[in-house]
DNA sequence: TGATCCAGTTTTTTT
DNA sequence: AACTGGATCA
């Protein structure tokens, strides 16, 4: 196998491949390229057996790319490696051992969301006043708990005062209440892995002696138990590979602690270290502003991070009056951008918090720029995709009382608070599942309504079954007899979740309820499954992770909100800021530009906000500050040509110069909503915009 | 039971 | 500004 266009610590970092390696990549220095060619290498030349190889991502999407950039050297056959998240992973074994965690096969994994509200209710049930005891705080709680491998009877000890009692009284009933629901929450998928090797040392043995060789990405963001669960497997062959870059840790919120690389070397014998400190992605400019930030940081190993890439364009910076000058600013750059032939998955705006992604969302509209938003909260969270998830979830495991109880009622079928409570207190009674004791009245025909659904999901495809279910509870004729905006935008939420189950089966040919609904727990992202090809990318500088980009535009650098307000006095916290926006200069390429604005309406408020410490910690030669750009909110409008008297009426047939023909499925005051073929789908466009043609 | 209204609260980042 | 939850009334 030929290591080819690969520098000499590439090469070695991939060569040794026995015993523990620390390899410290900085950002854009062919971390992934060089992890990929290793587990490569390892087959190949090693003849180690991909069976036996482990390699652990930190996204869903991470994994993915890893895995077919394997397949793409190996082939096919090579496509049964184990490249997941330690989520996935975790999932897995439990999946295999459910038995012992007391959980039928078909159990669930409940989101964070779904803990919340049985907090709520465990709270209620108590008679504690949820204005005085925050359930929230309660949720962290016993998240952290459980991610620092403490059980309720673990945490009891640690009782200081009655909050405390109180968080472990819940935390009792909680778990309860997951084992009666046959669920699982998300720390679980951690954290039951480890209980199990513990009480098990078979069981340990048996996973030891099948992954001889581990690879960990990110090692940076992890956090005790992931530690743990790595060093558990590591332990008898020793042959355990951690990549990842101390400057890049920005998981501190959950639990991940850096200190777990840097210490790496303590916790294994022998280590061999390697630094890749060429990057190969940034140009001068970029890569030397981004070391002019991250030097500031206080608590950090100095690392000497250069570029062979030409100085290319000074870093440019522009102060807006507020914040839609600024939405206006970056659309009006994108412009350029395009003028310049440059592709739109070339371009990304990255933000800190998920809020701001709203007014580029609009100027992007306004100005017809098609583009994509990364973040669960856009698809999954919405009430009638979370109502259909929940009535899978509840056809795949009918004890999921949770999941129950968000359905039982939607649509309207009579089923109010009063029987709702009656169901619950039996069930707490009997110690069963809601489901299960529900024998009479408007409840029974519910029950026999997913009964129903139950058997026909033994032979229907899971889009037909989604089909079946929109048809059969009314959900989809109670939105098309309401008729109004709100509902329109509702049915075309769940056509798109038939499109993703629809893409989920093309993938992975014909796919069990079972699978599905994993993958969606897992995977929060909605634009994982979408092909929207040459679009604009909008998301967090917490998503961007792991990703780069030709162009990329960061919006809000501020204070109080790059670094965020909660930070701001908090040094070790304002540290993991200054990583967060490392991560966020290192992710571009060629050309990046930051912007800020003066004014910012922000929670109903008019804030002032000086321009961000960040961007004061460059040093001026890498900085344009003179943007001559004069940018006028009018003028672009005329640009576009939009024609504002044109009439649309729903089902009309339009043509657009780049998407075809399409049909208008929605009509706002100033949107008009268009469904056009495969691959492009349903797309927001301004009225009267001249690339649309009536026809 | 369900609709409506009002008051109070909230917003960091995510597998 | 937007969303939640609780109270009130039909």
């Amino acid at each position: 196998m030929k290591l080819e266009n690969l520098n000499d610590k590439q090469i070695e970092a991939i060569e040794n491949t026995e015993g523990p390696m620390l390899i410290l990549a900085g950002a854009g220095s062919g971390k992934t390229r060089v992890l990929t060619t290793k587990i490569a290498y390892l087959i190949k030349e090693k003849n180690v057996d991909p069976y036996s190889i482990l390699a652990i991502t930190f996204t869903n999407k991470a994994a993915n790319e890893m895995k077919e950039r394997v397949v793409n050297i190996l082939g096919e056959d090579t496509r049964k490696i184990q490249i997941s998240t330690f989520h996935s992973f975790g999932l897995s074994i439990i999946k295999r051992y459910y038995k012992f965690f007391d959980l039928k096969s078909n159990f669930t994994i409940i989101d964070s969301d779904d803990s919340l509200s049985m907090i709520k209710k465990i709270l209620k049930d108590m008679n504690y006043d949820p204005k005085e005891i925050n359930p929230k705080t309660i949720r962290n709680t016993i998240s952290n708990s459980k991610n620092e491998l403490m059980l309720p009877k673990d945490l009891e000890k640690f009782i200081s005062n009655g909050n405390y009692e109180i968080t472990v009284k819940v935390y009792y009933e909680y778990q309860k209440r997951l084992k009666t629901n046959n669920s699982v929450d998300f720390d679980d998928l951690l954290m039951l892995p480890i209980i199990l090797f513990k009480q098990n040392p078979d069981i340990l043995d048996y996973y030891q002696e099948r992954y001889r060789y581990i690879l960990i990405d990110e090692y940076q963001d992890t956090n005790e138990v992931q530690y743990k669960l790595t060093k558990m497997l590591s332990k008898k062959y020793q042959n355990i590979c951690v990549v990842g870059d101390p400057d890049q840790s920005i998981y501190g919120f959950r639990g991940s602690n850096y200190k777990n690389i840097l210490n790496f070397e303590k916790d294994y014998k022998n280590v061999k270290v390697v630094l890749l400190e060429q990057n190969y992605r940034s140009t001068k400019n970029i890569l030397n502003a981004s070391n002019d930030i991250i030097k500031n940081n206080k608590n950090r190993k100095e690392k000497n991070l250069w570029t062979d890439n030409v100085e290319g364009e000074k870093i440019k910076y522009k102060r807006c009056e507020d914040e839609k000058d600024e939405a206006n600013y970056v659309v009006s750059s994108i412009k350029k951008l395009m003028k310049e032939k440059v592709n739109l998955s070339d371009i990304a705006v990255l933000y800190r918090t998920n809020a701001q992604s709203r007014n580029i969302e609009e100027a992007l509209l306004k100005n017809n720029i098609p583009y994509k938003v990364i973040g669960s909260f856009y698809f999954y969270n919405r009430k009638e995709i979370k109502d259909l998830i929940s009535y899978l979830k509840l056809i795949y495991n009918p004890s999921d009382d949770i999941s129950l109880e968000r359905v039982i009622n939607v649509p309207k079928r009579g089923i109010g608070l009063k029987t709702i409570q009656n169901i619950r207190t039996e069930a707490n009674v009997l110690d069963d599942s809601m489901f299960n004791v529900i024998s009479g009245g408007k409840e029974l025909e519910f029950k026999k309504l997913i009964l129903g659904f139950i058997d026909s999901s033994m032979e229907l495809s899971l889009t037909e079954l989604v089909e079946l279910i929109l048809d059969k509870t009314g959900i989809k004729k109670e939105l098309e007899l309401e008729d109004t905006i709100e509902s329109q935008s509702r049915l075309e939420n769940l056509e798109e979740f038939k499109s993703i189950t629809k893409s989920f089966e093309d993938r992975y040919g014909v796919v069990s309820l079972a699978e599905f609904l994993d993958e969606i727990s897992l995977v929060s992202d909605a634009e994982e499954y979408k092909n929207m090809t040459d679009v604009v990318t909008l998301m967090t500088v917490h998503s961007a992770k792991g990703l780069e980009f030709d162009n990329v535009f960061i919006i809000g650098l501020e204070e109080g909100i790059f670094p965020h307000s909660m930070c701001l006095n908090i040094p070790s916290e304002i540290e993991e800021e200054r990583r967060l926006c490392y991560v966020a200069f290192t992710r571009a390429r060629k050309k990046l530009t930051l912007l800020n604005s003066k004014r910012r309406l922000l929670y109903g408020q008019d804030n002032l906000n000086p321009q961000s410490r960040f961007i004061s910690e460059i040093s001026d030669e890498y900085l344009d500050k003179e943007d001559k750009t004069i940018f006028n909110y009018k003028k672009t409008i005329a640009h576009s040509n939009i024609n504002e008297d044109e009439e649309y009426t729903l089902g009309e047939h339009v043509m657009h110069e780049k998407y075809g023909e399409g049909v208008i499925i929605g009509i706002d005051s100033k949107v008009l909503t268009i469904a056009f073929s495969h691959p492009h789908g349903i797309v927001k466009m301004i009225k009267g915009h001249n690339s649309i043609k009536k026809c």
